[in-house]
DNA sequence: TCTATAATTAACTCACCAGTTAGTTAATTA
DNA sequence: TAATTAACTAACTGGTGAGTTAATTATAGA
């Protein structure tokens, strides 16, 4: 079953890797459903076939985008006992999984700009549970009494926020780095290296005492 | 001349202020020249007649709400002497400037999910103007030994992209609250308390060694 | 091998929207 | 006050994009 002339599941497949790439890049309202067609070879009633409208599909592609993510970071976050492990745990998993999938920080990006005007349901739960995650090791953390004062909104936004911002204005970054040389944007930092930088950042701002290693397996 | 049946420049403003309105709820693609010709009560035609295209009236909506914000940080930055006093003026005017304004947050931020595609020379200076204030400020109290390891664009987002954030996510945080009681997401912070808890968490992260009052005149 | 069904396609429709145009009315100036 | 210009309007156009439809082809099961 390598090849076959019809394979209902390879072309939804291929379609929602190409809506993500171009809802991405441009945008849901600058998408068109022609566009999408064309970048997978497919023929465009397939979207309508499958997804219904061009809404259900961006449903889709979020779902898709989304559930990975929050997967990615539930299971990896086990890996350790202590609030600040996880937290850096939860951090690392985020900066690498956008790393690899840097359509979803535009995506997320723009529906907050939105202020989730139509923001499907399950998208805005999904949403929901990445920071109740983070929200959770901020609150054991505090009750421990290893973090300080941590408002667990405004912190989840210092770290989820900028790392999103980080991935999206790379090639800003990049072109005003060469106009104004003297101007550091950090245009070529690698996404672990800023993972790092925030998550020393976090520490400082929780007031963690002092690093009692805190490497995972 | 209070009120006169012809009025170029107010209506040129009326246009302006309406396609800002519009543009931040709905973004660029969604707000249609009928739909801003009706908000101001004028002749869709007078959008093409003043701002010749879409792309120019966008383009003047930008310049507008970009140079409005920097001359108000750049002004009122001027009021003390010592970098942590400039960075406390720079996160506090920004602050209260966004919550007079709440339409450049979310423009600013769709601006940068579009990773500046269409971003228009202008204002993309703009941005770049404001980075380097912030620039300027951190390398000053580095020199001076005031603050330690500042990553100027990293710091820039916990900052800015943060406040931005917690501008254009509030409904979505009302909302998020309001399902989930146990759920904290400042959802009735003023925009005060953020920038002061912002201030204060970045005090922490540049190591800031002790508050020696940094209130302005 | 025949049949039912799922996958796929080309060619449409219809609504909507950016931008135009030709003409009208108010203000300005000579 | 006549003429010129600037502000404004109603009605149009052309293109585009979401979604449909009716027909076609592959595939699996009997």
């Amino acid at each position: 079953m390598p090849k076959q002339k019809r394979d209902a599941e390879a072309t939804k497949a291929k379609i929602i890797k190409n809506a993500m790439i171009l809802f991405s890049q441009n945008g849901y309202d600058a998408t068109t459903a022609d566009d999408i067609a064309t970048a997978c070879g497919v023929n465009k009633a397939m979207i309508f076939y499958y997804y219904k409208n061009k809404a259900g599909l961006y449903e889709a592609v979020m779902s898709e985008a989304l559930s990975a993510i929050h997967t990615e970071v539930i299971t990896s976050e086990k890996c350790c006992v202590s609030p600040l492990a996880d937290l850096e745990a939860f951090i690392r998993t985020y900066a690498s999984y956008c790393e690899q999938n840097p359509y979803l920080p535009s995506l997320l990006l723009r529906e907050l700009s939105n202020s989730g005007t139509h923001l499907p349901e399950m998208m805005f739960s999904s949403m929901r549970q990445l920071f109740t995650l983070l929200s959770e090791i901020l609150t054991a953390g505090q009750k421990q009494g290893i973090f300080q004062n941590a408002q667990p909104m405004i912190i989840y936004f210092m770290i989820v926020g900028t790392m999103n911002l980080m991935i999206t204005t790379k090639p800003l970054r990049l072109k005003a780095a060469q106009l104004q040389e003297e101007l550091d944007t950090c245009s070529d930092c690698s996404m672990e290296e800023i993972a790092d930088y925030i998550f020393t950042k976090t520490k400082l701002m929780l007031e963690v005492k002092n690093e009692t290693s805190t490497t995972c397996a």
